[in-house]
DNA sequence: CGTCGGGTTGAGGGTGATCAAAGTTTGTGG
DNA sequence: CCACAAACTTTGATCACCCTCAACCCGACG
């Protein structure tokens, strides 16, 4: 499958597009690269070039504070662009890292730009992703700022399956998460060592199985009523 | 001055746009109103068929969560335009309400869709203005995730002092802040009675004077290193 | 086999929550 | 202009969730 392609299904979800701007979406021209697990692309501070288009594996965005704690401020799976900010934005006002093994396609700026200056169906669309992105960023605020540690974790696991099963890449109560408790734990403003008990906690509730970085969610229906978990925010299903 | 007028300048503060430009933005039909304080503008849920440009007062978007908790997402100011997302994503997946008594215009949906295709140089200004609304969601998932009381507080009242000195309605370091100690709280998701020692902890530190709504604060860079506040992620300066 | 990253467990402590009540300011109607 | 209510702020006492520190375990991998 060409990188382009798995964007172009993204949009297509939500967005209808005719068939030219499919064409020219496909034609845009990707760098394909394999990025090693635990390695950054793109560093606050920094005024990329281009944008990243994952085709496979998992980033996070992140930030650190002075004091020195980690902040994962999002997931992304595959058929995100999750820097595309930096195409409005020049400068990077967080860390973009891989989680596993991925393979990423750099698609340039100024490839982006006559794009989305040529096709403003195109433009609307990929506006449309930073805004769910932006969607996504609300609910975490109110997942740190109001809900408890197992909630939290109920909450995450919840929007991952979801998010993952809106691609078709897996079911939303069993997939592979290539993240340690310690990523979790950043990701949740919480400790690693609590997440572990909160991990615990699922567990012994049966919502939760957890081997490796292997995820089943036996009760999902529970699962997202104890994390408050409620879809809308995704944004998926509209035309918009 | 007219509704219209404020939007212009906000978005010519980082970016340039022509004559053409600045006349069709200013001929953009929005519909007046003066809004009470604390009353909604939107709501989660519903489908809106129009963006509201805040032209005088002060707003807030929010979510409740099942348990009956509320969290502010973010505070907006004269200039902006808070639902513009509605744009694009056509169920509000927050509230939007007034923290004062307010002056909105609103813009219809088609007004502003006729506008951004016609004027891409329009278009990427607005986009722009909703990827530096995420900026600003970001950096409060670290401040509920990552930063104690007192810092969340500093934090707070440096970004917004700072984003009203950058549209030229107060100094950085004193204005007027509609906000009661529960607005606060959930902004920073504390509960009102810590925020209310929080603030005391702020005033013997000789960083903060509040009464009423006014707030001075007497040492910026000790609040601003204090609340670990860095002006990047407002990306007030750059030129696209 | 030794090391290393990551998971698990325990004990103790602190930040911020909760509950409750009093004080203060603001607004309203008489 | 006063009386009263309502909203907001302040204070105190107690509690719990989650943090910190520390050690140990386990599997993967060299």
């Amino acid at each position: 499958m060409q990188a382009t392609d798995r964007l172009l299904r993204k949009l297509q979800i939500s967005t209808s597009l005719d068939a030219e701007d499919a064409k020219a979406i496909e034609r845009l021209p990707a760098i394909i690269r394999e990025v090693p697990a635990h390695t950054a692309i793109v560093r606050e501070g920094e005024k990329p070039g281009q944008s990243c288009l994952l085709v496979d594996g998992f980033l996070c965005r992140s930030k650190t504070t002075d004091a020195g704690k980690r902040q994962i401020l999002s997931i992304h799976i595959p058929g995100e662009i999750p820097d595309l900010q930096s195409l409005h934005l020049d400068i990077m006002d967080h860390d973009l890292t891989t989680l596993s093994r991925s393979v990423v396609g750099f698609i340039s700026h100024e490839a982006l730009r006559a794009l989305t200056r040529e096709r403003p169906s195109v433009a609307e669309a990929l506006w449309r992703e930073t805004l769910i992105d932006a969607a996504v960023f609300r609910e975490w605020i109110v997942n740190v700022g109001r809900r408890s540690a197992v909630a939290r974790l109920a909450h995450l696991l919840a929007e991952i399956g979801t998010r993952l099963q809106g691609i078709g890449l897996a079911a939303g109560d069993r997939f592979e998460l290539p993240m340690t408790q310690l990523d979790i734990a950043d990701a949740l403003g919480l400790t690693p060592v609590h997440v572990n008990r909160v991990v615990q906690e699922l567990r012994r509730a049966g919502l939760l199985e957890l081997r490796k970085h292997s995820v089943f969610l036996p009760d999902l229906p529970r699962l997202k009523g104890l994390g408050d978990f409620d879809d809308l925010y995704l944004h998926q299903s509209e035309t918009a």
